[in-house]
DNA sequence: CACCACTAAGCGAGCGCTCACTTACAATGG
DNA sequence: CCATTGTAAGTGAGCGCTCGCTTAGTGGTG
């Protein structure tokens, strides 16, 4: 069974036309950036008339935050869950880049959106974005905080660590195209070999 | 003696109207982005009328690509001054990283114009400036190519090595900011000490 | 006086969004 | 079983406003 990739990308958001809204949003947003988007763009992405859009969103910045924090809580879970399923630092980590560095080639066109369009946001849904950013960091810094006390991995600061740690994978879906001859998956084993290396381990 | 800040960063563009239109103009694109911002944005924070601005530049966008290339040409010659002062991959790669780290931070207002603004230029504009970027990667993978060849580095790929390595510089400039607690130096330092170990290198 | 940097005023285009209206369809009641 | 009513989804036209940019004119300088 196949199922259309907005269904896949937002499956709990109903009806299907919202769905194609955000699917145009996200193409549209990614590829000129938001301020650079008409909402006769997306409209006319998603096959309807200009004011369609406003039967289902109350605003262009509305599809915009729904987009955005429908993105981050993805990223968010994925991490929280790499966590809750492993004990040690090291596997952790390890299973925390593949799968974040997976997600930005896979999801290229919405993470662009999720990560370099937020400051288009409404001072309150910024907020509310922007909160989920940080408990993205505080895990990850969590993770390597730990794993620096019982001494697997050797790092300067945590903190600098962490954020070099999110900077690449975030960076992956500003460069990362469809013609990239590398499969999500495969980069994302990749990556994780470079990031456990530059925390320290010996790769086991 | 103490010069304004738009004589530092573009000593060789006359008049003074126009370094300070540039200014104001990198201040307001890396705050709202480039389509965010109006030219009345950039005249009145210049201190001036908004006809002004096309007494020195044909147009909003020829003042964003007067700033993106400079930006790129600046940080291109670091880079190539890196490596035509130094011989030894290993110390290549450690200034190289310093020195781009440190100037995304110290820079990181025109940096993230640099970084995250192109898309907004005309096609023209954009490949000159696409071109440049395309000779900064070229260069550090290079370097990486070159130590993975002697042995002195030990990475899967030296095309994914390297974008992993400017990865980490460019995204300093989204994060980076006047608050952070670590000067734009240290930041380059502990950041070359990252990416030695992550290309496998003993830390000497 | 000629020149040049600059301004005040404003033009045409296109923006986000609204409004009056139509259509498709499901529920209701005799 | 059909006529009636209500509702959600969508359209075409266009409003009020702001955008990038232009034009006509002004004041200071050599």
């Amino acid at each position: 069974m196949t199922m259309s990739l907005s269904a896949e990308l937002w499956p709990d958001v109903q009806p299907e036309t919202a769905r194609r809204l955000m699917l145009a949003g996200v193409e549209s947003f990614a590829r000129r950036g938001y301020h650079a988007t008409t909402t006769r763009d997306i409209a006319s992405a998603a096959g309807m008339s200009p004011a369609a859009l406003y039967v289902h969103f109350p605003s262009k910045a509305a599809l915009l935050f729904a987009i955005s924090k429908y993105g981050h809580e993805q990223t968010l879970s994925l991490v929280e869950s790499v966590v809750a399923r492993e004990t040690d630092p090291v596997v952790r980590i390890r299973l925390l880049v593949e799968d974040f560095v997976a997600w930005h080639a896979r999801r290229h066109t919405v993470a662009r959106v999720v990560q370099y369009e937020l400051h288009a946001l409404p001072d309150e849904e910024f907020e509310i974005v922007a909160r989920l950013r940080r408990r993205i960091e505080q895990v990850v810094r969590e993770v390597i905080t730990e794993g620096a006390a019982t001494g697997v991995f050797t790092v300067g600061d945590p903190h600098t660590a962490a954020r070099a740690v999110l900077s690449l994978g975030v960076d992956v879906s500003r460069w990362y195209s469809e013609r990239t001859r590398q499969t999500p998956k495969k980069l994302g084993q990749e990556y994780s070999e470079l990031v456990l290396r530059m925390l320290g381990t010996k790769l086991s």
